[in-house]
DNA sequence: CTACAGTATCTGGTACGCCATAATACGATT
DNA sequence: AATCGTATTATGGCGTACCAGATACTGTAG
């Protein structure tokens, strides 16, 4: 037996520990709102919400720490970080930049699958909108970038943006909502798709950037309309 | 008493975790070596070198972990990262893309204080090089590519970047070491500089890649001619 | 009504213990 | 002697209890 079949009848573990469970669970609370900005996470008080100890509960703001989901007060401690409007606006460059950068790679490669692939999660988004499906518009819209950074083999970059975008999470589930974004953002999406098609590295690049800065400014429009109320 | 004067008598603490303070000295250790990539990093010793406790000790693993430098098996626990040659291109490029964006920008401000500010860090690397203080070189170049990004407000992009770096701080260090290095390296910065303080930022973006895209390459001869023996 | 002392709350940190699993060593059985 | 089963050990995962220091709150005395 050698080799890569070794790992065919690999027998199927949960291999999840407690700590990654309570991690995605904490996470998701945040990025759905149900912990909001600002908001005090109490160590006692989140291990008796899920359960756990102390010792998982304090692993896991950690690395929510580090990804940049929660803020620490020194000695005041752990709070659901605040997104201001200029970091918003450097993590959509930034995703520009990146996903431009994916797309590019993308249309240079002129593989038909891929072309294929980024029209399948395409379809997935337009039929989301149809459906009013919000939550299947972002799933659906991540499956898109995912396919346009995992086919050219940049997981590293992917790992990024998906960093970043934990980030403005509640931001991306507004723009999407606003007015005619059903119809402009997966035109925008398709023109990507268009230029990859012919090969237009150029114009790839170009169409992603742009569909982030229209994101961009939708989420900075939202944002600024918000914030003066708080 | 009012606003801003009362911080200016404020005791100056160490302010600094504990769990900060160890969360550097390891990054450090691994940083440069002193624990090498595949290295068990066994929980308890590490309390006993550190002389912390484990809970220190763990968050501190998670930490490292979300960063990439530290990796971890399944029922056998945490280990130094490995980095394998795809992963470091991946790296390299995206730095060349961010770093890319920021010399645009630097560019499209036109600020003499910012070409200042660069000239005085290229010169430190010409000094360190000249020294062959190589880790000054590195310091300066972190200093230099600190102020391409924070002149123009992207703190966000230079916390990625910084995220990466470390990631490959060891090649850094090889790559810095290489023939020629000391004369091209700085040379490609200065044409960096040059673009910024014509205001070109197309040639700033380029200039900026180049930089990087040399120093992928030489990696990638670093790794591939070491990997083989190992 | 203000100042101050006491108290509750919470984090940062430590110590210790228990359990599950993986690997290894050891011993027994055929 | 080879194989199989069983202790032992090492280690991570997880939980609990405790303490110190900082902060926020509160009630009381002047």
């Amino acid at each position: 037996m050698s080799g890569a079949l070794k790992d065919a009848i690999r027998v199927e573990r949960p291999a999840k520990t407690l700590r990654e469970l309570a991690l995605d669970k904490v996470r998701e609370a945040i990025v759905n709102g149900y912990f909001r900005p600002g908001d005090r996470l109490v160590e006692r008080d989140l291990c008796a919400q899920l359960g756990v100890s102390r010792t998982v509960v304090r692993e896991v703001l950690r690395h929510l720490e580090s990804e940049g989901l929660v803020a620490n007060l020194p000695n005041k401690g752990p709070i659901v970080a605040q997104l201001d409007i200029d970091e918003a606006k450097q993590i959509y460059e930034i995703r520009g930049a990146l996903e431009g950068m994916a797309a590019r790679l993308c249309a240079e490669r002129r593989s038909p699958e891929i072309v294929a692939a980024l029209e399948e999660s395409l379809a997935g988004i337009r039929n989301s909108y149809r459906d009013n499906d919000m939550a299947a518009v972002l799933t659906n819209t991540s499956s898109f970038y995912h396919t346009l950074f995992t086919m050219v083999d940049r997981n590293v970059a992917w790992g990024v943006v998906n960093l970043l975008t934990v980030r403005i999470n509640h931001l991306r589930s507004m723009t999407i909502k606003t007015e005619r974004r059903g119809i402009e953002g997966p035109l925008q999406m398709s023109k990507i798709v268009d230029a990859i098609r012919r090969g237009d590295g150029e114009g790839a690049y170009r169409a992603a950037m742009d569909h982030v800065a229209a994101a961009s400014a939708i989420a900075e429009a939202v944002l600024s309309a918000k914030k003066p109320a708080d």
